[in-house]
DNA sequence: CACATGATCGCCT
DNA sequence: GGCGATCATGTGG
């Protein structure tokens, strides 16, 4: 039996009377790591039953291509589950790691070059602050799966990046990426980025 | 077809 | 700091 993919209820959210704003197109076709840092104090969210789920994004990490040995695209490995990753910025790509947690990416950059932004903590309701702080966390929590991946965030009815607000402007951290040990150089990158005031990052955060 | 291995997490010591 | 859960995916025969 498979979980359905069904959001926390208490992650239900009113984009409008938040006064969030849709995430454009334009705004993902920019720098990777760009987006990551953007990607700080952003909201993800998803439409199930009519209503809204969704959660601020409080660290996040860049994946940076054929380039990248820690990316899933590295030397150009074009296999069905990386294809979203190929997608035009701005879809979703989603995989399944350890046989159980379904890690949701931000697809970044033209459509050929396979970058993405690997969403890996949100901020939970305050009765459960750390409800998505971690990648399979934030996946379960929303109720997203491999079924979601290559779905386009943009324009979409159920599916939504809002952009973060102008303010307040989140502080910034930087730190190497986790669980990449085998990328060699790349693991050492400092492509993992987090909003140092969030109680809901996945681990402790060496400031910065 | 067979097998090794994770972009993890929570619990244990 | 270590380990088990649990399985799709990639690789090689």
């Amino acid at each position: 039996m498979i979980a359905k993919p069904r959001p926390d209820a208490r992650l239900a959210i009113e984009p409008g009377a938040l006064g969030l704003v849709e995430a454009r197109r334009a705004f993902y076709l920019r720098d990777t790591v760009d987006i990551a840092r953007d990607l700080i104090g952003a909201y993800i969210a998803r439409r199930w039953r009519g209503r809204w789920y969704g959660a601020r994004i409080v660290e996040t990490e860049a994946y940076l291509g054929a380039g990248d040995a820690a990316a899933h695209s590295f030397r150009g490995r074009r296999t069905s589950r990386v294809e979203p990753m190929y997608a035009e910025g701005g879809h979703l790509y989603v995989f399944l790691v350890y046989g159980m947690h379904h890690c949701a990416n931000v697809v970044t950059a033209r459509a050929g070059r396979p970058e993405a932004v690997l969403l890996r903590a949100a901020e939970g309701p305050p009765e459960a602050p750390r409800l998505l702080s971690g990648p399979g966390k934030l996946g379960a929590a929303l109720g997203l799966t491999v079924a979601d991946s290559g779905r386009d965030l943009v324009g979409g009815r159920s599916l939504a990046l809002f952009a973060r607000p102008r303010k307040p402007r989140p502080r910034i951290g930087e730190a190497p990426r986790i669980g990449v040990d085998y990328a060699g150089e790349a693991a050492g990158w400092p492509l993992r980025f987090f909003d140092l005031d969030s109680p809901a990052v996945s681990r402790r955060s060496s400031r910065k």
